[in-house]
DNA sequence: AAAATAAATGCAACTCTGTTGCAAGAATTT
DNA sequence: AAATTCTTGCAACAGAGTTGCATTTATTTT
């Protein structure tokens, strides 16, 4: 199928060798436009990958700039797709990420440019991060 | 001495028991600017609080509003004074907290405030989280 | 000020998250 | 297809955070 094709070529654009787990885990992130939390992984991806694997998984996704990590309030790690800027070593990840408190799916608003933060004087900004907690299209949508 | 006094205060306004951990604690967020994490407390304790204490205890002080917590990139907790709007059950913790990536210390910023951020259609925001990472006046002051 | 009550502390044990070393098993290369 | 390289799974471990319970400390009541 079409998806399993992407799959191998961005694992192998990237010079990583084509294995089960890592097609898997990265097709769980193509199919979805929100971010996984290790532990969606974990299920999702059916039949058991051992934990370590997992781990070394996104640990190597993220150090190849496939996917990047987000900070959350209650401090549990997100993993989402990086766009196509990001290269090894270097994320691009200058967008705001968006997390419903009703359903708490966490996604990347790629659209919406990060807002310049005005700094007092003396301090020097090199990444900024926006985090923004409400209710997603979906859920408002439902309320209708 | 006069901070001793203003602890017992604060403690006491917030219906809480005046124990030494929570004394000692709470001056050390009250002696200083940055933000701690629990590792920072469990040092400059000095003699030692038990590690369930200071779990206890910071997790009193955050439901109270007396201190809020702060998300960072590589994930772990800190903890910051609440400034006076806070109340019980209820953070405005909506200031951009800054994170200088030279001496790794966190403080909030409390006299910027956080830009709008322009959702896309559909989407309804509660609460913005803002993280900026860089060079805080200290470290660039030294670099002169 | 002392006794009674209520709350906080420390300890032990446990869970959850993440990491490391190493042998066995897969994917690549030749 | 064999040799090499890389990935996987297991076991064991480290760290962060939580819970129950007995003891100690702070607060309230008399």
């Amino acid at each position: 199928m079409a998806v399993n094709y992407h799959v191998q070529e961005l694992l192998k654009r990237n010079q990583l060798s084509v294995t089960e787990s890592r097609s898997k885990i990265l097709s769980l992130f193509l199919q979805q436009e929100g971010a996984l939390a290790h532990a969606d992984i974990e299920k999702k991806s059916g039949v058991g990958f051992d934990r370590v694997t997992i781990y070394r998984t996104l640990q190597t996704f993220v150090e190849k700039g496939i996917i990047h990590t987000i900070p959350t309030a209650d401090n549990t790690v997100l993993y989402a797709l990086c766009k196509d800027e990001c290269t090894e070593g270097h994320h691009h990840d200058q967008h705001v990420h968006f997390i419903c408190s009703q359903c708490s799916s966490t996604r990347c608003l790629d659209d919406i440019t990060v807002p310049d933060v005005k700094l007092p004087a003396g301090y020097r900004a090199t990444q900024v991060e926006v985090v923004v907690n409400g209710i997603c299209r979906e859920c408002l949508g439902e309320e209708n």
